[in-house]
RNA sequence: CGCGCGGUGGAGCAGCCCGGUAGCUCGCGAGGCUCAUAACCUCGAGGUCGCAGGUUCGAAUCCUGCCCGCGCCA
């Protein structure tokens, strides 16, 4: 027993009040619940915190979209949420709101720490404001061309491809991505934090090797810490859902001000329902606090939030653990392939326990992305978990059902006391997150077992009346070396340690379960504890995910009545030519009818599809174009449409474009393809 | 262009920091067992460890250059 049990609060990101649930996101909620299980399960005094994200522009618009308030909306995905995570047992200890009165307290308390430690300035800002949607755009809200690097189709605040950092204005060409209109510049007053002043603290926090893995180190290092802090736009105008700032009325803290706040906040909720000290878990140096998250948000958790916390007194993560992304089948997640599955639709088909485990054989404590392949997830889970660990019990366990285990443990060739000298390598492991390794080694401990019992036959000694005192020994070593594995793969799956517990009539609380063999104990009858995965389920779970996505793209936001209300806005959003262009011009594009005879998404596309245009006969062109954000692949698939048939080829950086789908509208939500009144046959030119 | 990660038998990976028999899972081939959820056990075939240099008695492992792949706000 550790005479001195740590004091660890964890918490994973929050998630935000705006979707479901789905299994890109559990790959997260799964790591840290694997190791807050880990944690508890080694006697520490754990947390696991978490909370929704609530606040912003996304927030606002959709709650007036579906015609309800905000708190209305976020009242309802908190508790869709919570249902999703808890069929995953992940297991909070508090499941908070950035919505609530202790995160606003908080949020004015943190505030004033900033302020007093003058590192608030307030500067005008030329802010871009969507007309029709009557708000300011958040940065994710304005997409156009990266001033830095001039990649098309970049988020207001920041570059994919260059990973430059710069401000929604700087933008070329911006759009509203909320209603496609062309946004204006207003100028309101907004408040930052200079961060520059923290810069030498960030420093020596950042690249002191304990707080971050080394690539993430080495990426701020080089990204941002050899330059200047930007100042930080914490602060925004109406309007926005969020908390109003005490002195400075009128105005709203930015989202990414508040959600961090939260987990501080979320805990403070935690307290006052267990009559704890808030200070015991944020101010202390006898606590530490880890934070899990995905390398999209390494920035606000790894510059910002340390420097927050440090101002305004409060504990320094002692490590922020960064993990990569989601693919399925070597692709990112899509919605057309059924990938993008959700919580909720894989809890319809499939075990629970299957996604956990797998997600464990994967993560490293890298920040690497990993892959979900639909062969592998089978393979591995009816290999390891069916085949492998379960098959312990289910070959020694028939054989002693309703009686009991032997009263001394019998001789196994020291194969328990290797497994219980095993443990603390595993829980090393377990400790940097390298589940992976874990498992593996885990997974030795089970092929000796089976080993074991092979060796020992106990199927013959079972028809020998003589032996059958042999026989409830080598059943007693048989399920001892399954308990203990059960041990190991606790914190993975919580649900096979209960049914151990169940089998063996011993519960399993501690680690170091793993230590003693039970012995004399009664068995009860064998139950079957997990089924192989069936492949049938998953093609169920990927055509449910097929058909439940393309609902969830909106429609067009502006419902506008009346038959021919035809106004000026198009005229005016892109006045008319005035050069003439003369007929010879014209001749010189080669406009042709077309048939759209494949369609597909364009992975790392946000705008994009790749189509197969028929010209008729066995002509065709592969065309990039820019209206995903209004078409579905399937919908367009044998379609007729209007194409250049003649514009040079142009490499693109997902293939070469042959062409171009003649389309009009301003973008966005706003794009409508040109067709030919029926009759028209693909080839035929447009004159 | 940048940054990060990777390139090891058919597939997926470990080993690399701390140079010295190339290992695991799946698949494949042969055999065994028949207790177990067509599970389990044994044996076998199969690898110029991306390429080229360098350091060294010795390099998958260290150094340099190059090539290729993947990822980059969920």
């Amino acid at each position: 027993m550790e005479p001195m049990s740590r004091r660890i609060l964890v918490t994973a990101a929050l998630p935000y009040a705006n979707g479901p649930i789905h299994i890109g996101h559990l790959v997260e909620y799964i790591q840290t619940d694997i190791w807050v299980r880990f944690q508890k399960l080694r006697g520490n005094r754990c947390l696991y915190i978490c909370a929704d994200d609530t606040h912003g522009t996304a927030i606002m618009i959709r709650a007036r979209q579906e015609g309800r308030s905000e708190e209305a909306l976020i009242a309802d995905m908190r508790e869709q949420h919570i249902r999703d995570f808890s069929g995953f047992d992940i297991e909070f200890d508090h499941y908070g709101s950035t919505h609530s009165e202790e995160n606003r307290r908080l949020c004015a308390q943190i505030w004033q720490s900033v302020t007093d430690a003058g590192l608030v300035v307030e500067k005008p800002v030329e802010q871009l404001y969507d007309p029709q949607a009557g708000t300011y755009l958040a940065d994710r809200f304005v997409k156009g061309i990266c001033p830095v690097c001039k990649s098309p189709d970049q988020y207001g605040d920041h570059c994919e491809k260059c990973l430059s950092n710069y401000t929604p204005k700087e933008l070329i060409d911006p759009r509203s991505t909320l209603s496609g209109a062309t946004p204006e510049l207003r100028e309101a007053p907004h408040r930052f934090i200079r961060l520059e002043t923290l810069h030498a603290f960030l420093n020596e926090w950042t690249q002191s090797g304990r707080h971050l893995q080394p690539e993430i180190a080495n990426y701020l290092k080089g990204h941002f810490l050899g330059d200047e802090l930007r100042d930080w736009d914490v602060t925004r105008p109406p309007q926005y859902f969020g908390f109003e700032i005490p002195d400075f009325p009128g105005n709203y803290w930015y989202v990414w001000f508040d959600a961090p706040i939260g987990y501080i906040a979320s805990t403070w909720q935690w307290c006052q329902q267990n009559q704890e000290s808030l200070d015991d878990w944020w101010k202390s140096p006898d606590c530490e606090v880890h934070h899990f998250i995905g390398k999209d948000i390494t920035y606000f958790h790894t510059l910002f939030w340390p420097g927050i916390l440090k101002t305004a007194g409060f504990s320094l993560p002692t490590f922020v653990h960064i993990h990569g992304f989601l693919t399925v089948d070597g692709e990112k997640m899509s919605k057309s392939r059924g990938t993008f599955v959700q919580a909720e639709t894989y809890l319809k088909h499939l075990d629970p326990s299957y996604l956990r485990y797998f997600f464990a054989s994967k993560l490293s404590g890298k920040v690497d992305d990993l892959d979900l392949n639909v062969d592998e997830f089978k393979a591995k889970v009816d290999a390891d978990l069916v085949g492998k660990v379960v098959n312990i019990a289910s070959r020694c366990a028939r054989f002693v059902a309703g009686g009991r285990l032997s009263d001394v443990y019998p001789a196994d060739d020291r194969l328990f006391a290797d497994a219980a000298a095993a443990g603390d390598r595993i829980a090393a492991l377990f400790e940097a997150c390298d589940y992976n390794a874990a498992l593996r080694e885990i997974m030795v401990l089970a092929d000796r077992a089976n080993q074991y019992i092979e060796a020992n036959e106990p199927w013959k000694l079972r028809k020998d009346e003589t032996q059958q005192d042999a026989l409830r020994d080598v059943c007693t070593v048989g399920l001892n070396l399954f308990r203990q594995i059960a041990v190991y793969l606790a914190p993975v799956l919580p649900q096979l340690a209960r049914q151990t517990a169940t089998l063996l009539n011993s519960p399993i609380a501690h680690w170091d379960d793993a230590q003693t063999p039970l012995t004399g104990t009664p068995v009860s009858p064998f139950e079957h504890m997990l089924q192989r995965v069936d492949p049938g389920q998953v093609q169920k779970m990927i055509e449910d995910s097929k058909s439940s996505s393309p609902a969830d793209a909106p429609a067009a936001v502006n419902p506008q009545s009346s038959s021919f209300d035809d106004g000026p806005e198009p005229l005016q959003q892109e006045p008319m030519t005035d050069a003439h262009c003369t007929i010879d011009d014209f001749i010189k594009v080669d406009m042709r009818v077309a048939r759209v005879i494949a369609a597909n998404h364009v992975e790392g596309a946000d705008k994009l599809l790749q189509l197969t245009l028929s010209l008729g006969g066995d002509e065709t062109r592969n065309v990039f174009a820019g209206i995903k954000s209004v078409y579905n692949p399937e919908q367009l698939i044998g379609r007729l449409v209007i194409c250049c048939a003649n514009l040079a080829p142009r490499k693109m950086r997902f293939g070469t474009s042959e062409g171009m789908v003649l389309a009009s509208g301003s973008g966005g939500q706003d794009i409508y393809l040109l067709s030919p009144d029926s009759g028209a046959k693909p080839g035929m030119r447009v004159h």
